[in-house]
DNA sequence: AAGGATGCCAACCGCCCAAGA
DNA sequence: ATCTTGGGCGGTTGGCATCCT
C-alpha cells in the first residue's frame, strides 16, 4: 500500500547514499533536469527508486540548499509560521529559501524534545538574537509558549498544559489587522498571557514587531532568491542555479503601514476588497485559531469605531465557541 | 576507557491528491 | 466515472555522533 510501482523494482538499493551515487545523480540532473523522477534512476544509472532520488536531491544535493544551524531569525520565523500553519513543513520551508521541510521538521522536533526535558531551554534557544530587554524577553517567551497551543498532537498539548498557564483559552492579544474593516484575533492564548502587565498596547507593539521581523526576514530571503535567479538568467546556463522545486515560493505579502487604534493594530486599507477577501479565506484556512472580524458585518458599524476596544473584543469573542 | 543514554538528521513509509488514460 | 501513476507531504525510524556516568 502506498508503494509506487517504481519502488517495487528489484535491486533497489536503500539506506545512505554513497558519494558515487550522489555524483551520478548530480551529473544527471544538472545535465538533463529532473523531469520524471521515475525515469531518473535508470537514466542516471542508479539502483534507487525515483522517490529516493527525488528525496536525496531535494533534501541534500540541490545547489541552492542552505546547510548548517538555523539562525535565531530563522528560528523565530519558523516559530511564527508554525504558529500560523501548524505542522505544514513544506509550507514553512517555502518561506525559507534553501531550507528543506525535512530540516525544519527535524529541527522543530529537536526543540520539542528539549522542551520536554527542560522548558526553559526553548526560551534561551529563541531569544539569542533579540534585545536583552527583560520585558521583551518575557513577552517573547510567552508568545512562544502561547503558540504551542496551536499544536495538535497529544504530546504537544501536554507540553502546553505543563506550562500551568491557566485552563481556559482566552482572547489572544495578537490583533493583526489588514484593513480598516477587518481585524484578526487569535483565540489561543492563556490567562497569564492576557494578565501579563495588562498593557494591551505594549503587547500589540511587541506582536507587531515580531510579525514585521518575520516579514522583513522573508523579504530578505526572497530578494536573495530573486537576485540569484536573476544572476543565473543573465549569466547563461552554466550557473548552478536551478529553479526551486517548491514552486510555491512567493514574495511575502506586502505589509501596509501600521497604525494603532487603542490596543488594536490597524493596517489602513491598502488592500482591495477582493484581495482582502482572498486573504481572509486563506488566513482562516491556515489559521483556524484566528477570528476575522469584518466591520462590514460586525455590530460595530460607524465612523467613530474603526476598531474594537479590549472589552469590545472580549464581548465579540465571548459568543465564539472555545 | 568503556558503555549506555541522548540528540541529530538522513532516509523511508504510508497516505493523499492531481493528472491523464 | 474509474483506474493508474507519479509527485508531494507529514510522520516515523534507524544509525551515527556526541555526551554523560
Amino acid at each position: 500500500m502506498g508503494q509506487h510501482t517504481c519502488c517495487n523494482q528489484q535491486k533497489v538499493k536503500r539506506g545512505l547514499w554513497s558519494p558515487e551515487e550522489d555524483e551520478k545523480l548530480i551529473t544527471y540532473i544538472t545535465t538533463h533536469g529532473y523531469g520524471c523522477w521515475s525515469e531518473v534512476p535508470d537514466k542516471a544509472g542508479l539502483q534507487r527508486s525515483g522517490k529516493s532520488c527525488r528525496l536525496r536531491w531535494i533534501n541534500y544535493l540541490r545547489p541552492d540548499i542552505r546547510r548548517g544551524r538555523f539562525s535565531p531569525d530563522e528560528e523565530k520565523l519558523i516559530i511564527n509560521l508554525h504558529a500560523a500553519v501548524g505542522n505544514r513543513w513544506a509550507h514553512i520551508a517555502s518561506r525559507l529559501p534553501g531550507r528543506t521541510d525535512n530540516e525544519i521538521k527535524n529541527s522543530w522536533n529537536s526543540w520539542i524534545k528539549k522542551k520536554l526535558k527542560n522548558p526553559s531551554q526553548l526560551h534561551s534557544t529563541n531569544t539569542t538574537s533579540s534585545n536583552k530587554n527583560p520585558h521583551h524577553h518575557h513577552h517573547q517567551q510567552q508568545q512562544i509558549q502561547s503558540r504551542f497551543t496551536y499544536n495538535t498532537t497529544k504530546q504537544q498539548h501536554e507540553i502546553f498544559n505543563s506550562q500551568d498557564f491557566g485552563a481556559k483559552p482566552q482572547v489572544q492579544q495578537e490583533s493583526l489587522c489588514y484593513s480598516p474593516n477587518s481585524f484578526v484575533f487569535g483565540t489561543t492564548c492563556s490567562l497569564e498571557t492576557i494578565a501579563y502587565g495588562g498593557h494591551a498596547t505594549s503587547r500589540a507593539i511587541s506582536t507587531s514587531s515580531l510579525f514585521q521581523d518575520t516579514l522583513s526576514l522573508t523579504s530578505e530571503f526572497w530578494q536573495t532568491h530573486e537576485q540569484q535567479k536573476h544572476e543565473a538568467q543573465t549569466s547563461g546556463m552554466n550557473s548552478n542555479y536551478l529553479p526551486p522545486l517548491i514552486e510555491s515560493i512567493e514574495p511575502p505579502m506586502e505589509i501596509p503601514s501600521v497604525c494603532r487604534t487603542n490596543n488594536i493594530l490597524d493596517v489602513s486599507g491598502q488592500m482591495g476588497r477582493n484581495q482582502l477577501n482572498e486573504w481572509e479565506v486563506e488566513t482562516q484556512q491556515y489559521c483556524p485559531s484566528y477570528l476575522i472580524w469584518d466591520q462590514d458585518t460586525s455590530p460595530f458599524i460607524g465612523d467613530d469605531l474603526l476598531a474594537p476596544t479590549t472589552s469590545d473584543t472580549e464581548e465579540l469573542l465571548s459568543s465564539f465557541p472555545s
